[in-house]
DNA sequence: GACATATTTAGATAATTATCTAAATATCTA
DNA sequence: TAGATATTTAGATAATTATCTAAATATGTC
C-alpha cells in the first residue's frame, strides 16, 4: 500500500504530475504538454499514480480529467514525520560525515 | 537531488532501515538482524542512502555505526506538504473514481 | 604477523520498469 | 456512419536496480 505510493513518487515525471495536479485538475493531454514524452507513456504513469491512489481520473467527454487525492499524500506525509520525530536531539548531533 | 532522496525511499529494505534509525543509531551489523538478505546488498542500500544524504556513518572500531539525516527527510515532508496544500477543498470533492 | 570480525567493493545475473510504435477504444460531430 | 480527436492497451526493447557470491579492506586481538 504504502509501497506503490513511494514507488510512484520514485519517477520525476510523476512528480511532476502531482504538482500540476496540485494546481488545479487537468485532462490527460494538458498534463502532457511541454513533457517531452509519448502519450502511452504518459497513460502508464496515469496507471501507476492510479495503482497508489493518488490520483482519481473522471471522463468528461472525450478527455480524462485527472485530480489528485490529497489525502493519500497526508498519510504518506504522515508516516515520514512520525519518522524524523523518532529522532532525538542527541542523535542528530551525532551525525557528521 | 531531490530524485536520489525519492528513489531511495522507493525501496521497502531501506525504508525498514530509516524507521530503525529513527528510535536510535546503529551499526550495520544490527542493522541487518531480521532481515532476510546479505550483507552486500546491505550494504548496497546504505549506499543509496547514503547518495541520498538519509543517513551518515561513522566507523566505530570494526563497526559502523549508521545514523538517521532527519534534515533531508524534513526538507522532502515540506515540499510534500506544499503539493497538499495547493489542492483546493473544491478539487478535493470532485476527485472520485 | 596471523587470525577473527565487521563491512565494503567488484562483477555477474535476474527482475523491474520506463519508453517506444502500432493498434484499439471511446466520444463527438458532420 | 465516416472521420476526427483524446486516450488507453498491447507488446517489444532498453535501462535501471536489487540481489547474489567471491574477494578485498579495515580494525582489533593474541
Amino acid at each position: 500500500m504504502q509501497q506503490s505510493v513511494f514507488k510512484a513518487l520514485a519517477d520525476p515525471t510523476r512528480r511532476l504530475i502531482l504538482r500540476r495536479l496540485g494546481e488545479r485538475s487537468m485532462t490527460a493531454g494538458e498534463l502532457g504538454q511541454g513533457l517531452d514524452i509519448s502519450k502511452p507513456s504518459l497513460s502508464h504513469h496515469f496507471n501507476v499514480l492510479k495503482a497508489a491512489d493518488l490520483v482519481r481520473s473522471d471522463r468528461d467527454g472525450q478527455s480524462i480529467i485527472y485530480s489528485l487525492n490529497a489525502s493519500v499524500l497526508e498519510e504518506t506525509i504522515g508516516l515520514m514525520l512520525e519518522l524524523v520525530q523518532g529522532t532525538t536531539s542527541e542523535e542528530q548531533s551525532h551525525a557528521q560525515r
